[in-house]
DNA sequence: GTGAAAGCGCTAACAT
DNA sequence: ATGTTAGCGCTTTCAC
């Protein structure tokens, strides 16, 4: 059976009257403009045909699609999935469709990804970027499309941005650390340019060692990879390098749970040998063996709250900044006063 | 700044051509229908005004959107995280776009997202139902909306679906148990009358327990959701029920890692107290302490297939249905022969 | 080879 | 209160 939409003309034509009215029914911007007879009619024609307003032809002619599109690294990651359910939402609250335009973690691939989704029409796009250079991103602003950066911030994007403070997050994570009496406090993260907000990341453990009168020591700084075995392998590197390191902080759960399982291997007892910090609050992180102590962002909020800028700079031609509040979680990877998962469980199942 | 496109129009007008001589330009479909000099023309007006079609416009002409709805539980989960992700990487090969249209995991909230995607005029949907009775989803195909189902099969909807063998994935799991020699072997599982899936894994188990003469002992049954907490309290409750048991096949990597939390909590080991199988071969499974021997699911190249069978409804009118073979992946929770982590990682890393 | 005209489903502006 | 006309950006006849 060939699949045909029922149309405006063909509820007009059942309910005996014409196309203009029917849309007058089904927008509302006409309050009292059809008589009340009328919509009656039509709308029992409306039922009794199923017809689904074509939300594409609706936007032809409105010059807008309704449609936002997302262009991030990949779907299939704890982190970026929550962004998207936050964006999702937003987007569903706010009448829009959401358009994926993902592209693998390859460096540079944004070109196609954002052409792709401006060709497709969509009013406006969520970008997180991966590139210290986001040519195309940036070409595009310049053309007026409506883009708001999420998580990752680029100098020289002139387009508003949803993100978390990622500074001061490592800044938090690092002195807890240091508070806790370390002195020693190694550091995995992300540090290849094309990431912004591993930089960030970086500078902020290193701001908070020098607010405490600590010298940094390279040794300590290991480069890593937003995955387990990065982590795993950089953990392997750092033991290589010095055997005295009391403190991870690691700028992501990723990189944190692949450092445990070396540490695992290795016969290194956390929180006991090493403390570990880790950053974001994936999913699985409080469902470890030893919960991970680790930097919180409201991501889902973050997805919405992007979207909410969008429709601002949709319609209104512009949109404030958003810069969340990290969090700092206490769990039990540091030792010390954290709560281990079976009291939060109880508290969960309690509460 | 206003966002004005640019359209076929401006560069007809740009170039001194008719609008039609840039369509054609751009449709290959019309291999030597312009002479190669205008060819020229327009495509150098074309990259100078930076144009690109507008695929919406283009869609209302030909009864299509090149648009393809998703509509799946959730998002941010680690199993809908590897199907969409499929799905988004299938869907870019042929050219398609992927809306989302997640609902929230309530039961019966089809409705809402199917009908929007309906709306937004989608070519097809694939589709992850969680009713027993699909009532939307059957009136969309009867319309002869394309429709292909992923992962769950849903018997009085007729449409074409892609999916694992589930029933078998169970029977290896519960097998593997039982050549291990275990007899007292529980089961972990989701059996609300919504989750087909679910209850195809609980047969499995069975059938497996009775080709081996065992006989099915209800109280070694424990009802849990597609989560950490209710495999906590699974397991809980199982060991409430019953000392002796010295396996378990849970229905999900997630009710597994809330087992195995459980026992950890209660002072079971594993895999030396009990052996553990899980189902799904989520990514932390491969990574927790103990990693976890569980059923795999190729759920990327299941999104994918769905693609391929929608693309063939949509465009063939059929689409065979495509069943995927489970693979047991052996790991450490069930002790034995089991590869541990540490030997996984070397093979990872040197391969 | 190229162009003019019609129309996809809808809404906005202007009648009546 | 209802209908007519025009046009969104594009492709598809059908002429030239």
């Amino acid at each position: 059976m060939i699949y045909m939409r029922v149309t405006l003309s063909d509820v007009a034509r059942e309910a005996g009257v014409s196309i203009v009215t029917v849309s007058r029914v089904i927008n509302s911007s006409y309050p009292e403009k059809v008589s009340n007879e009328t919509r009656l009619k039509v709308l029992e024609t409306i039922e009794r045909l199923n017809y689904r307003p074509n939300v594409m032809a609706r936007g032809l002619q409105k010059g807008r699609t309704y449609l936002i599109g997302v262009a991030i690294v990949r779907v299939a990651d704890s982190f970026f999935g929550d962004i998207l359910q936050g964006i999702h939402d937003g987007a569903a609250a706010a009448d829009l469709g959401v358009l994926l335009g993902t592209r693998r973690l390859d460096i540079g691939k944004d070109e196609s990804a954002l052409r792709e989704l401006q060709s497709r029409g969509v009013d406006g796009i969520i970008y997180y970027g991966t590139t210290p250079n986001p040519k195309t991103a940036m070409k595009l602003v310049a053309e007026g499309l409506p883009l708001v950066q999420i998580c990752n911030l680029h100098d020289h994007l002139n387009a508003p941005y949803v993100m978390v403070d990622h500074f001061r997050g490592a800044y938090m994570a690092t002195e807890y650390l240091l508070q806790l009496g370390h002195r020693r406090i190694a550091h995995i993260g992300v540090h290849g340019g094309a990431d912004p907000q591993g930089l960030q990341r970086l500078a902020g453990y290193q701001a908070a060692l020098q607010a405490y009168g600590i010298e940094i020591d390279e040794r300590l700084i290991v480069a890593a990879d937003w995955n387990w075995e990065s982590g795993y392998l950089a953990m392997q590197e750092l033991y290589r390098r010095c055997k005295d390191v009391t403190a991870i902080f690691a700028s992501s759960d990723f990189a944190a749970v692949g450092a445990m399982r070396a540490c695992q291997v290795a016969g290194i007892e956390i929180p006991h040998d090493i403390a570990l910090v880790g950053f974001d609050d994936l999913p699985f992180s409080a469902w470890l063996d030893v919960p991970l102590t680790t930097v919180a962002q409201p991501k889902e909020a973050m997805g919405q709250a992007a979207v909410r800028s969008l429709v601002g700079l949709i319609e209104e031609g512009s949109a404030p900044n958003v810069m969340f509040e990290p969090q700092l979680v206490i769990r039990a990877s540091c030792g010390g006063n954290g709560k281990t998962r079976e009291s939060r469980l109880q508290d969960q199942v309690s509460g």
